[in-house]
DNA sequence: TTTTTAATATAACATATGTTAAGTGACATA
DNA sequence: TATGTCACTTAACATATGTTATATTAAAAA
């Protein structure tokens, strides 16, 4: 059994191999029927601020990023279609981070106590969202080891084959075309580089015949060579089994 | 009422404005009665391994670390006395780290399922453990921003304020003394670092009066000054509360 | 259309950090 | 006691990346 064709991006991630019942479909349909817009550049989640509402991203793309005094600052990573923001929230917890839409995003605002009544009445659900959870950190580990110990250009490499995986698993990807909504100074924010060492890697993938670019969009010409200059491992983005 | 001074570190994080009921805390205690030492250096945990088991540390530290292909490999984080590795497992997923012990380790083993025990029937417990969750996410968030964003003395200093905020959580910290069983290899694998420079960073600090160094502790001299430096916001490891 | 602004691109130069090498000291083992 | 290993320290030099500056191009606004 198919999901439906219209399903929302968390059921299709979390659905990959078809594990769930009807009754829990629903049910995580209907956390997302209170949605909002957020236009590109707004801060929805503010670092100090009070938490006290679950985001599920329906549409769009975000990034989680926390600022330096100075005005820079460090995306920790993008929050994509099918992603859920504070999935963990608790009562008198404040942000460690800040979050805002890079296009035109589309949230569903969930109650954190309907993310409990997941744990109390949906057992397959529940260890789906724990798998969200484990993956998360997984893909945070994995933008730690690049900052830390990958060269420009590998620490670029992996990330758009990280970027390129996540989008395959919720169906939002062309072929080996890749949507790229951020610049190139939010990459630059991402990777821990300046601008200018940012465009030089990306002119050094594409002379390479790495990568070829148009406008929003980055076509991965050869993976199996990014994978080998990124020491990508796909595994960390296994899909959800049981 | 205030827990028993004997009482295990996770109670001690958990239970610092005495949240918790003594039915609680007596699960709590009694996850932790099987207990396994592990020696230092040892991986108890393996990068690709299968993932069944839970574990609580109960004494000594660890490390989570990814290895690259050429031996080098990127420090993600330290478990101290009372964090939890494995929190969220699931059935057929695969480690996407690796885990060894930094001094003689006493870890306890648990069923994840006891884990999902704690959802169901201890709320408080269970808000416990997510507040448990969403700090990790922080503190590795703040691995990500010091190795993307903050020059080495500065992401220094950020790490040794965070080791001495969590320590002082569980009451394993002596005033300004800060435990060092790490080499400084595994400083410069945390840092995103050479040896070299570690070294070079460790004397800057000394030299600037801001550090003290002694064998396998560091003394914080100048907390203010360190604060300032590293940008650190001590709001990231606030305490449980509800 | 014209004008303005933001994003991208490239060069020249500055610097933080990496690499290699060598030496010292502490601890463990024979 | 002798000997080997491992952690630490420092210096000299190499290089990846940052900074500043200036075009160019594309998008938005007037």
């Amino acid at each position: 059994m198919q999901p439906p064709a219209a399903s929302s991006a968390l059921v299709r991630k979390l659905g990959s191999l078809c594990l769930m019942s009807e009754d829990e479909i629903q049910f995580l349909e209907g956390l997302q029927n209170n949605t909002i817009d957020v236009e590109a550049g707004y801060d929805f989640i503010v670092e100090g601020d009070d938490r006290k509402t679950t985001f599920i991203v329906v549409e769009g793309w975000a990034i989680r990023y926390t600022g330096l005094t100075d005005g820079r600052r460090q995306i920790l990573s993008y929050a994509l279609p099918g992603d859920i923001l504070g999935l963990h929230i608790n009562f008198n917890a404040q942000a460690t981070y800040s979050a805002a839409a890079m296009n035109n995003l589309r949230l569903a605002a969930v109650d954190p106590r309907r993310v409990i009544e997941v744990y109390q009445k949906f057992p397959i659900l529940a260890s789906g969202l724990s798998w969200c959870t484990a993956r998360e950190f997984a893909i945070l580990g994995d933008q730690a080891m690049r900052l830390g110990r990958l060269p420009a250009k590998s620490r670029l490499a992996h990330l758009l084959l990280e970027l390129w995986h996540r989008l395959e698993l919720i169906g939002d990807n062309d072929g080996k075309w890749l949507e790229m909504p951020m610049t190139q100074s939010d990459l630059a924010d991402t990777l821990g580089l300046s601008l200018v060492h940012t465009n030089r890697s990306l002119r050094d993938l594409r002379q390479s015949g790495l990568i070829t670019m148009s406008r929003d969009f980055i076509k991965l010409e050869n993976i199996d060579a990014l994978v080998k200059m990124a020491e990508f491992n796909p595994d960390h983005l296994a899909e959800f089994s049981i």
